[in-house]
DNA sequence: CTGCGGCCTCCCGTAACGTGAGAGTCAAGC
DNA sequence: GCTTGACTCTCACGTTACGGGAGGCCGCAG
């Protein structure tokens, strides 16, 4: 008989007979056939595509979204293919760079050192740029200047991301000058870095209003990873910084 | 205030506050202390314990799992360490060959070849030896004959693995011989083969009795995986080792 | 014809949260 | 000092991706 009675296709995939049945029951997975008493039939094509259906579901994708992927008229194999390479990629780069981060503790251990907590944050909690990047989209994923963005900044090289940090770099160090120099936070120099700072954003990735601004202010205090950053140059900086901001906002354009 | 409230810890550690709220109530992680009202307040120790907690989750362990896991009193961090280290290498590798299908699926697709249905199962449901080795825990994990057969391929090098396939190999071949000249399963030589192939399986993986080699050639037809390595060599020869395992066993010790 | 294993369809259970509902808490501002 | 909006609390039901039987066909070996 040709194709394969779900024992088999269970047994050959890795999967419990019930999965199968919970594909067929949401229209993931339909064997192409059924004999006369009902039972399913699972053909080459229904066994490629389960294939399909694995890896998406081993890299963390909900069954619903497969169902789009795959059913999707404009992509062909190759373009899934790419897919995959592409989120296979993104995946190891994370597990490795987790794993460097085991390796460094493993080695403190060793070593008999007791990492700071700051050390310790650094590697899992911390501001990495692709943490930053996939918290971002969980929070402001459905925003359009979020979606500005990631229009803007996907067209960027190494060059604009080295002048981009070295920017922002120059800013927090003007912030830190005034303030260690006890330049109040609502003086004009402080509120010149603000605007700066504004007008970096502005360019560099979203038009940002001065209500957004100061949005982005307070959150650089009430947010705890964007705190860090200041509070690490400076105690007391992330404060510093949003009443800054603040005050340059109140100041070009009434209360925020 | 020392400590931080769910919604720091949450947005933190790029949780929802329910999820925090979920494992307090299950007891993974209570934070150390509340306030007079009732709030949680999370310390740096509940943060650490945290960051376990995510690693494991993201590894895929259950969280009942990891509860027992991060309560061992027997662990300490170094155990932790290594062992996270164990784990990752073992998925990044898994990831990495899957990598790897996808490349050669890619370059065949780029190079207008279209890959045989076997060539693609190969790389992914086919019988790869981290595929059956996991398969192969899911089925028999428990079973003596497995830890066994664990205990002692755990010990072989590369040449011992050579050896073994090569032999293997050669088993195969002469199954082949006899089936495509003719020569019936229950034929002596047929049974000399299967005498052989279970000598095989005792010397390098665990004790197969007459009975136990039944049941295997059993195996070899029913479930597709085994039944299309024989199927592949020639059309029939599955039914043929089975028969010939079968008859070899009724002859050394009565009825299988 | 009679097991017996595989398959069928309900259908309830579970893990790990999501998602409000309704109410108390708290720092900020008028 | 009182409101107000953001944050928090505790139920409590909803959801996803199945697990695991119950009860009943199907199909073939003995």
């Amino acid at each position: 008989m040709a194709g394969f009675s779900v024992g088999q296709v269970a047994a050959f995939a890795g999967v419990t007979v019930r999965t199968l049945h919970h594909y067929d029951e949401i229209g993931l997975l339909s064997p192409s056939e059924r004999t006369a008493a009902g039972y399913r039939r699972y053909a080459e094509p229904d066994l490629d595509r389960l294939q399909q259906v694995l890896f998406y579901r081993e890299l963390g994708f909900p069954l619903e979204e497969i169902t789009a992927i795959l059913d999707d008229p404009g992509a062909d194999a190759a373009t899934h293919l790419r897919r995959q390479r592409e989120l296979l990629r993104r995946r190891i780069a994370r597990l490795e760079s987790l794993a460097e981060a085991v390796e460094t503790a493993l080695e403190a251990a060793r070593m008999g050192v007791s990492l700071t907590p700051e050390e310790r944050y650094e590697v899992f909690g911390e501001f990495r740029p692709e943490d930053h990047a996939e918290e971002a989209e969980s929070r402001w994923g459905g925003t359009s200047a979020w979606a500005e963005s990631r229009r803007r900044t996907s067209s960027y090289g190494k060059a604009d991301w080295q002048r981009i940090t070295s920017e922002a770099g120059e800013l927090v160090e003007a912030w830190r000058a005034l303030f260690e120099q006890g330049v109040p936070a609502g003086s004009a120099e402080a509120m010149a870095v603000a605007e700066g700072h504004r007008r970096h954003i502005s360019r560099w990735f979203y038009e940002c209003t001065h209500e957004i601004h100061g949005c982005l202010g307070e959150m650089y205090v009430a947010d705890e990873r964007f705190a860090r950053n200041y509070e690490q140059v400076a105690e007391g900086l992330a404060v510093y910084v949003r009443d800054s901001i603040t005050a340059n906002a109140r100041a070009a354009g009434g209360p925020v």
